[in-house]
DNA sequence: GTGAAGGGCCAC
DNA sequence: AAACGTGGCCCTTCAC
C-alpha cells in the first residue's frame, strides 16, 4: 500500500509541517532510534501522522547543525525544533503510539519535552484482552487482529544510524505512524463497548509519569551494596563448608579420595544426602516444609541458613550493580505498566519491587548529596478497599475509628476489649485479615497458625460472623465465577476467568482470583491515579519519582523541598484513594529520609 | 550451546 | 496443588 509522506530535515519545512498538524485532533506518533536505551543511542526519526498525511522528521541534520554551532545539549535546546517540541507537548492533539512509554522516554530525554495527551494502543489492546495470555500485543499483532491487515516490521531492526536512510526505511517509519489513527479508532470502539474508557484513561495518563521515572532512575550506593554482599558471601562460604561436611556424612559411597562434593544448590543431590542421614524429607524441600524439622535435625537448620545467604548473594548480589547506567550512576529499571491482569506493575532488569525489606539492603538506595527521599505508602489499602466494596458496618467502623485495625479485629473476633488483646491474638487477626483478601481457606489457616482444622474453621466462622457483609461479598465474588466469567476493578479494569468446570482445584483457584482481583486491581488503579496527580504537582519542582512498589511511592527531591514534597505526595495519594474509596478513610504513611528504610 | 520447565524464594 | 492472590530472578535439569 502506497502512503503519502514527507521527509523533513530543515527548520522551515518543520515549522510548516507542525502548523499543518496542529489542527488535527488525533496524531499517530512513532520514533526510530539507533538503540533501545535512550541513554545509549540517538533519536533518529520522529513521525507524526493524521492517517493520510505523514511527516517523517529526520533529526540527524538538526543534530549535525547543532554540533557545528557548539550546542552542548544537542537537540534539547536547538531552537529550530521548538515547533516540534510544542506540538508534542500540546494536550490539544492526542498522540497515538504503540507502547508509548518507549517513544515518550526518547522525546523526553533527547528533545527535552513531555508528550501531552498520550493514547497507547498497546495498553488499550492489553485491556481489551483482559488477561487472555494467548494473544500477542506487538503492533503487527494488534493491526492484524483489529484491522485484518498485515504489517511488515522487517525494517524495525535496520540501521537507523546510517548517514542516508533508504526509501524503504523511511516508508516503513511513515507507515507505522500513519496506521495509528485507524488502529485507535478500531480499538476505541471495543474500549467503549467493553466499558473500559475510564481504565484506559487512567493507563494513558500514567505513561508519562512512568517514562519519567525510568529516566530518573534510583540511586544505589555501590559501596554499601558491596559491603552487604561481602557479608553474605562470607556467610555463604562458611555455611557451605559446614553443610558440606554434615551432608557428606550421609552419602553412602563416600569416596576414598575424601568426602564427596555435593552441589548444595541441587535439589536432587541435597535430598539424597538428607535421606542418607535418615532425615524424613517432605514432598518439597521448601523452607516452610523443612522448618519443623530444623530443631531435631541440625543439618536441616544448616541447610535453611545456607539457602538464605545463597539467595541473598545470588539474587541480590553483583548482578544488580551491572544495571547502573554509567551516564547517570543510577538504576533505570523496566516497569511494565500492566504487568499483571489485575493491573499491577511488573518490574525487571532489575526488579526494584523485590528488594529485601531488611534495612541492610534498603539503606543502599539513597538520596545523593543535598537531596532527600520522600517515602510514602498506603496503610492497609487492600483491606480498606474490601471494607468499602463490601459495605460491612463493623469492618468500616474498624477503620473509621482510627484504632489499630488488627487489634480491633482481634477484639471483635475474640469478644474481648481492644486493650486486652494479646500480641498473639493480634498476630492471629493480622494473618486472618491478610488471608481473606487472597481467599484463604480453613486448612491453609490451620497450617500457618498451627491450629487444628476444627479450631481453624471455628476461628474463621467467628471472623466472618464479625464481618457478615464482607463474608457475603467474598461468597458472591466466588459465585460469579461460573455465572459471569469475568470481574472488574474499581476503574472498570476487566479480568476473565479461565478454569475447567470439572476440575475442582481449577474452579477453586478461579474463585480465589475472583475474590482478589477487584481488590488488588483497585489498589493498582489508585496507585496509577496517584502517579498522575503527583506528576502534575511536582512538574515545576526539584522532585523526581524514583520507584514504586505496589502501594508505595518513592520520590527524590532537593533537601530544601522535602517538607513541601512530602505534602504533595501525601495529598496526591489521598486524593487518588478517595476517587475509588468513599466509605472508609484512606491513610498514607509518609516520611522523609536519606535512605530507603523505614 | 541454548532455552524451557520446575523448584525455590524475594517483594507487596 | 500449601486449597492464599500478583509478579521476577536464580539455579538445576533436561530436551533440542
Amino acid at each position: 500500500m502506497e502512503i503519502y509522506f514527507q521527509l523533513i530535515s530543515d527548520a522551515e519545512s518543520l515549522r510548516k509541517a507542525c502548523d499543518e498538524l496542529k489542527t488535527e485532533p488525533f496524531l499517530g506518533f512513532d520514533v526510530e532510534t539507533t538503540e533501545l536505551d535512550p541513554y545509549k543511542g540517538d533519536l533518529r526519526l520522529v513521525q507524526l501522522s493524521n492517517g493520510k498525511n505523514t511527516k517523517v522528521i529526520d533529526l540527524k541534520p538538526f543534530r549535525d547543525r547543532g554540533q557545528v554551532t557548539g550546542d552542548r545539549n544537542g537537540l534539547r535546546t536547538n531552537p529550530e525544533l521548538a515547533p516540534l517540541r510544542e506540538l508534542l507537548a500540546s494536550t490539544k492533539q492526542v498522540k497515538i503510539a504503540h507502547n508509548a512509554k518507549f517513544d515518550c522516554k526518547w522525546v523526553r530525554h533527547h528533545l527535552g519535552t513531555e508528550v501531552g495527551n498520550v493514547y497507547d494502543t498497546y495498553l488499550a489492546s492489553l485491556l481489551i484482552a483482559a488477561g487472555d495470555t494467548d494473544r500477542r500485543h506487538g503492533l503487527a499483532d494488534v493491526v492484524q487482529f483489529f484491522l485484518g491487515q498485515t504489517l511488515d516490521k522487517s525494517e524495525q531492526v535496520s540501521n537507523w544510524a546510517a548517514d542516508e536512510l533508504t526509501h524503504s526505511q523511511i516508508e516503513y517509519a511513515a507507515r507505522d505512524a500513519a496506521i495509528m489513527p485507524e488502529v485507535r479508532a478500531k480499538l476505541d470502539e471495543r474500549i467503549e463497548t467493553e466499558g473500559l474508557k475510564r481504565v484506559l484513561k487512567l493507563e494513558n495518563e500514567c505513561v508519562m509519569p512512568i517514562a519519567e521515572m525510568e529516566l530518573n532512575g534510583f540511586y544505589l550506593d555501590q559501596g554499601r551494596w558491596r559491603e552487604q554482599l561481602g557479608r553474605m558471601q562470607t556467610a555463604q562460604k562458611k555455611f557451605a563448608g559446614e553443610l558440606q561436611d554434615m551432608l557428606s556424612a550421609g552419602v553412602a559411597q563416600a569416596s576414598l579420595f575424601g568426602r564427596t562434593e555435593i552441589n548444595l544448590d541441587s535439589q536432587a543431590q541435597v535430598t539424597d544426602a538428607l535421606l542418607g542421614l535418615g532425615v524424613p524429607v517432605p514432598d518439597t524441600t521448601r523452607a516452610w516444609q523443612l522448618q519443623p524439622l530444623a530443631e531435631e535435625y541440625p543439618v536441616v537448620a544448616k541447610l535453611l541458613e545456607y539457602r538464605t545467604v545463597a539467595k541473598a548473594s545470588s539474587s541480590f548480589g553483583e548482578n544488580i550493580l551491572e544495571f547502573i547506567e554509567p551516564k547517570t550512576g543510577r538504576i533505570h529499571a523496566d516497569f511494565r505498566q500492566i504487568g499483571a491482569p489485575t493491573g499491577r506493575f511488573a518490574c525487571s532488569k532489575p526488579n526494584l519491587q523485590q528488594i529485601p525489606h531488611e534495612t541492610e539492603y534498603r539503606r543502599c538506595f539513597l538520596a545523593p548529596e543535598g537531596r532527600k527521599l520522600v517515602i510514602a505508602d498506603y496503610s492497609q489499602v487492600e483491606l480498606r478497599i474490601l471494607a468499602d466494596f463490601s459495605d460491612d458496618k463493623n469492618f468500616i467502623e474498624a477503620f473509621v475509628s482510627g484504632q489499630d485495625f488488627h487489634a480491633t479485629t482481634a477484639a471483635q473476633v475474640f469478644g474481648i476489649k481492644t486493650e486486652d488483646v494479646t500480641a498473639d491474638q493480634r498476630s492471629f487477626a493480622k494473618r486472618l485479615n491478610f488471608g481473606v483478601v487472597y481467599g484463604l481457606g480453613a486448612s491453609r489457616f490451620a497450617m500457618m497458625t498451627g491450629l487444628s482444622p476444627a479450631q481453624a474453621e471455628d476461628t474463621l466462622r467467628r471472623y466472618f460472623a464479625t464481618y457478615p457483609k464482607m463474608d457475603q461479598w467474598l461468597r458472591n465474588a466466588a459465585k460469579n465465577v461460573t455465572a459471569e466469567r469475568w470481574t472488574r476493578s474499581g476503574s472498570g479494569r476487566m479480568a476473565r476467568f479461565h478454569f475447567d468446570e470439572n476440575d475442582r482445584s481449577s474452579l477453586g483457584a478461579a474463585q480465589r482470583y475472583a475474590k482478589n482481583m477487584p481488590i488488588q486491581g483497585t489498589s493498582a488503579d489508585i496507585l496509577k491515579r496517584a502517579l498522575r496527580l503527583l506528576h502534575d504537582d511536582i512538574r515545576p519542582t526539584t522532585a523526581k519519582l524514583v520507584n514504586i512498589v505496589h502501594d508505595e511511592i518513592i520520590v527524590e527531591c532537593a533537601a530544601d523541598d522535602a517538607e513541601k514534597t512530602s505534602q504533595s505526595v501525601e495529598s496526591a495519594m489521598l486524593r487518588a484513594g478517595e476517587e475509588f474509596v468513599s466509605k472508609v478513610p484512606i491513610r498514607v504513611d509518609v516520611h522523609i529520609a536519606d535512605e530507603w528504610a523505614k
